[in-house]
DNA sequence: ATATTATATAACTAAATGGATATGTTCGAT
DNA sequence: ATCGAACATATCCATTTAGTTATATAATAT
């Protein structure tokens, strides 16, 4: 799977309400089929169908315990989500710092037009 | 916007590489459709319904500059998609520290038994 | 006034998503 | 051998997505 993919798959998965809950549960530990069904006003195919989604995407892997299959959560290609997300953070803050100063010039500069105009400062 | 309804719609606009990327280069700075569509082997109306997505989960916002709509980030709703997965990779994270207690006992153990069976120890 | 540039909207299509119900399959219990 | 529990798969449906081409709108340039 090319890096990009994996991205598609992780994002995707994350934009369900239904997933992101499975996945947090999870993060808790292990849990059956059943149990992770269980908080959900949807039918046992339906959570399976968001299970697949997940497997397929390599977020959660399974096992077998007698007729249970738990699954786990796979913390890389989350980690990876995480790791684009950080990425990008540093320049929106960047940003932030860019307009921010802007704003600060703006303002201090509409200060000083008031000043010289009034020839007094009247605060804000 | 509900909170979780908000998750939605940023993760679901993370999920598509084209969106990605947009964001990406408007992390740099603002850019007019134009610019934006340049890179990508796509028509401008596809452009124009990427951004219109972008900007209905409030990622971007567009300015106006006479033709030109510039858009520019939004950072608040990835900020807090980047929160959603920051909370949990520490428990993600002490997931894996378990796990790895657990492999370090059951070698521990497994060890063990092999000094016991042979009265020395062999190494691994 | 008209042409050009930048962008948006409309109408259409194919594929993916998210749900339902019905039915298989697998495995332990009786 | 059969029953029940846990789970998967099949089929169906409505909605959304991601793209297309064609056309409309808005603002500038001539």
């Amino acid at each position: 799977m090319t890096p990009a993919s994996q991205l598609d798959a992780t994002f995707t998965a994350l934009a369900d309400p239904t997933r992101r809950a499975i996945l947090a549960r999870l993060a808790l530990g292990e849990a059956s089929v059943t149990e992770l069904a269980q908080p959900f006003a949807m039918s046992q195919p339906a959570i399976s169908k968001h299970l697949k989604m997940l497997e397929r995407a390599g977020l959660i892997s399974r096992g077998r315990d007698a007729q249970r299959r738990p699954c786990r959560l796979e913390a890389q290609p989350l980690a990876e989500a995480n790791d684009w997300l950080e990425r990008y953070r540093q320049l929106w803050e960047a940003n932030f710092q860019r307009l921010d100063a802007l704003l600060d010039e703006m303002k201090a500069q509409a200060k000083a037009v008031t000043d010289k105009n009034q020839g007094k400062n009247q605060g804000e």
